[in-house]
DNA sequence: GCAAACCGAATGAACGTTCAATTGAGGGTG
DNA sequence: CACCCTCAATTGAACGTTCATTCGGTTTGC
């Protein structure tokens, strides 16, 4: 049943359309949104041009998929440390070092999203899985807040402070302009827990 | 002799010049990045096609520009906001409101640097003006480390979690998700300081 | 009268998208 | 098993449009 769930959920994708989402990351990162034709992207797919418009309507609807289909990936995460069973001070520790491992190892996918959040599709085509996401971000430190360990300012305040927290550490060491080790990270994570938290 | 530098500095920019530029941020921001055709920066800032390509090379070479212009004009802020005689805490957060509301009140700009940021111009054209930026702010922070202000964490990694937090509630403001009174701006900035600053 | 600034139609390349044609997997029939 | 039919998947050349850039000519300021 668990298995049952994972499938109609993420609605089994086909190989054709995975090649195409993953040549289109890559493409998009090195070249750019503009810059990368989907003559480009069905040759580095191994496709032809119009096997691509039998998966997608255009190339304004491939990119908006790609993002809910990179999106869905972010949220596994999300769903994944913060189970209810787990203290609350425990599981924040490990979200952020989840997501932060997450983005930092798939840059591509990092790339993406910045391009994407601030392009104008997102207001043409507004991504359902976004909105998934933010909610379960924020639902998480609502949760804290219920359980008198963050201080009383809106989740949606904590949240994106959070995340904005361990996105620009992700690009910081995507971009390869700072490696952090393990002390460092927990040195971050501490700074920001030490700000939002409830001291006793 | 305070006049004749700032002279210097900002190289005396013509009025079409700085007319394109506008309309450039104002469509970029619009219809993002593609999807801005000189035509109708041209049309928007009331010129012809051929006058842009008077004053710039290419668009390329004028989105570069654009950059550093726009940047200059941050780089302004955080060098009025962090002057030396002023102690550090104080300059923290004037610094922090400054910022803010530099970014919060230039949506234009703001979209368009994170358009650009993101965008492979970036390391084709590597812009000067950036570099100054982050330069000055990591200074600030190193200050703050200095007179023992701040918990002994890399500038970098302060000045960084300080300006993402600053960039992604100017982002909140702008979408009109969330419109913060006087009172929530100074919860985050305390949260933000309560984590970075060296309990005494 | 001479630069520099400015114009805007013309040019040519690039790109998203289409479509007529081909392939191949499955399946029903005798 | 051979045959045919169907339909989805796939191909890539061709099309039409859009767009950055050019350039010969005109205006403006000095």
């Amino acid at each position: 049943m668990n298995v049952q769930l994972r499938v109609e959920a993420m609605e089994q994708i086909s190989d054709k359309k995975r090649a195409i989402f993953k040549s289109t990351m890559e493409l998009v990162r090195e070249n750019g949104f503009h810059g990368t034709p989907m003559s480009l992207v069905a040759k580095h797919a191994g496709v032809a041009a119009g096997t691509i418009y039998h998966y997608f309507e255009s190339k304004e609807h491939l990119l908006c998929e790609l993002f809910n289909y990179a999106q869905q990936q972010a949220i596994a995460v999300v769903e994944q440390e913060t189970v209810a069973t787990i203290p609350f001070k425990e599981s924040f520790f490990k979200l952020w070092m989840g997501l932060y491992t997450f983005y930092r190892d798939n840059q591509d996918m990092l790339r993406f999203f910045e391009q994407f959040v601030n392009s104008p599709f997102r207001t043409t085509m507004p991504p359902l899985e976004e909105d998934k996401f933010y909610t379960l971000l924020f639902a998480f430190f609502e949760r804290g807040i219920r359980e008198g360990e963050l201080k009383d300012v809106s989740p949606k305040i904590v949240g994106t402070l959070a995340h904005s927290s361990i996105l620009s550490m992700a690009k910081m060491a995507a971009s390869g302009r700072l490696r952090f080790n393990k002390k460092e990270l927990q040195q971050i994570q501490q700074l920001l827990w030490d700000g939002i938290a409830l001291g006793r």
